[in-house]
DNA sequence: TCCTAAGCGAGACGGTACGTCTTGTCTTCCA
DNA sequence: TGGAAGACAAGACGTACCGTCTCGCTTAGGA
């Protein structure tokens, strides 16, 4: 990481620098005072740096909030397309199902701050939202790759939104009730409530190792 | 309704009326353009209405739409209450528990334009959130009367705050979706998702008409 | 004037009030930092009053600039025009010939400030053009008026806007010298200057009064 | 000129190639947009030349429009200072004193573009001062080398400053109406309007070759 | 021949002002 | 007397220039 910067030129590592300045800045004041009343000149400010400054590197406050966002979305989903790296034998899926909802719980309580902010306030529908979406569409791609076309007792979108929102939901109410069991333990409890029914839906009984093991 | 109406001093019932035409015109506005987007101009203009009035009864924008949610809620609210006239059953339960998540897919159906309005845009997260917390808290409501202090395999907080989560996050693909499917059948298929984890989570097997009948 | 104020309503009267504030905030301003110096701000701080309400009355600092002008100028054109009550004999014309010139340099006397104001700095230009094209003009209509259609030595535009230059650029060096002379005194000696060589211009011996009389 | 620079060192000459360039680029910006709407930006794009590099020769955009005024009013001084040689008989005044007119409308008729330039827009004060204050100086030496001390009729900075508004006044006026008539007739038009006056208020009566020669 | 100093372009940056937009308050007028 | 009209203050917005700075590139003239 060092290497990689001190690789750059000057003018570019002080760029990133104002950007990361920015970034932080933001995030905390979110957290402070929830992202609607968060001003341009709040975060400028905060991050010791020209309001003009920010509108060089920025649109507007959204603009940088999704980069934000982007950022560490694109972390987690790196370590999840780690987790697959070839095909699964079918009772290999039952125990890598568990991987990637630990992975989340996980990743959550690392960056709580960050997830609390992009889920707290009125913009938090922009990060939601996007999260979400990143979600289904990991879930289907998922279940999709688990069926090969076979047939499903429902529909396989209710399903992935289903679980999307469900998983998504209850990483909030832990966020937001102050992450009150490990993540490990809320990745079990959370496995406990969904997998029984997506497996159902999925038209399939679920594998023993998915019940018993974590 | 309109006894309800007439049966008020006439002053009452422009002042209502006037309170109508806001509602509404927030209503269509979020619609059109998002909550963020609109104005209180937009709406006293949509409404035909002086921009002072809206002060003399709103004390801003938020207010407006929080009271306009509210009485869905309620409406909502009030119909729920009248499914649980009595105490119930263990096997009447499993009967019941289907009741009032029809009831939300179905009243979400007909009012299909003011859900997606409160579900959508940057705002959304007030009613969301308002959504959320009442359902929790029914949920709540519903799960301790059913288990009557039996212990339970998970904190029942995080069975509660799992199951409103992942109805709302359904419903609201359904809506944004342009509900693709009818709202029975909707909640059917969310109770066959759903319904499974909770009950485990309770401690206790699925009553058989929990899964079978409808 | 006050009772021309009383009868306006009282909505009217405050935004008179407001838009007095600001001209004589400007004028102010100009006197002690020049015109281009001055920023809108500066002008609603001094005028106690709302930057928006600035932008609400004027669209920007010249606007209000030329309106003030405006309006001494039109002063000073009303006083003009009461000066050519009929036709006037030719000899009475050369009498005439005087009085515009008192009166030029006495209302640049009475109103100095505002007068030094209008010359001093970058944005003088807009008002010393608005000053030479309406001094020009009114010199043209006068000796048209006398000459009747009669020919000329030289041609009458050039006559006007020498007359013009002449004129202004006396008025502001006395201006700006502190007014060493009497506006009256001032007059006289502007004339001794101007009037030989534009009687001439205009082919004519001037008449015995213009040299003689005061 | 060629062979001036070719002596100067290549870097030098370099230098005032971008100077040049400046220069010209203003010049030309101003009778396009006017002094004031014309930004260094525009400048240096114009010239081809980063914004830097302005900054490096010239503190701001007046300062280097000073500069360029005052090259050209070095010229014009150069050639006023050459017409005065020596002493001057009184009969010869009158002949010379047509001479420095002559001179300033056929070296504006040479340079029309740049003193257009000069008296233009906003900015134009900035010229137009710095060109009165060194005409009205002329005025006031050559007046004073006639008079030799004697007693006048008028103040004679009244008249110094009377002699150069007139004179910069007309010079504008003709330049704006696009030169209209030739410069040697121009010359002979502003001294029949303005030399009566002059010399009247010298004191003395005009030497009969100031009224009739060129 | 290298190398080093200067002219220069690119562009990040802080700062100031701009003109616009929306909000919420207040006052006046009208039906 | 309730509502419409609209003046007003406050304050955030995004834009435009400004003048300063740092960074490399180029290039010419001296070592």
């Amino acid at each position: 990481m060092t290497e990689t910067q001190s690789a750059l030129p000057r003018q570019d590592r002080r760029i990133s620098r104002t950007r990361r300045q920015l970034r932080e800045a933001l995030m905390a004041l979110i957290l402070e005072k929830g992202y609607d009343a968060v001003t341009v000149e709040d975060i400028t400010a905060r991050a010791d740096v020209g309001r003009t400054t920010f509108y060089l590197h920025y649109r507007d406050k959204e603009h940088l909030f999704l980069e934000s966002i982007t950022q560490i979305a694109d972390e987690l989903a790196a370590q999840m397309v780690a987790l697959f790296p070839q095909a699964l034998s079918e009772d290999q899926m039952g125990d890598h199902a568990m991987r990637p909802i630990l992975l989340v719980f996980r990743h959550a309580a690392e960056n709580a701050d960050l997830y609390r902010a992009m889920m707290r306030g009125e913009g938090g529908l922009i990060a939601t939202n996007r999260l979400r979406e990143l979600t289904a569409g990991y879930a289907l791609q998922f279940m999709e790759l688990f069926l090969r076309g076979a047939r499903t007792a429902l529909p396989l979108e209710v399903v992935a939104s289903y679980f999307a929102a469900s998983l998504l939901g209850t990483l909030t109410w832990w966020l937001e009730a102050g992450m009150p069991y490990p993540p490990d333990e809320m990745a079990v409890m959370f496995r406990r409530l969904a997998m029984r029914g997506v497996w159902e839906a999925l038209g399939g009984a679920p594998p023993p190792s998915a019940l018993e093991t974590r």
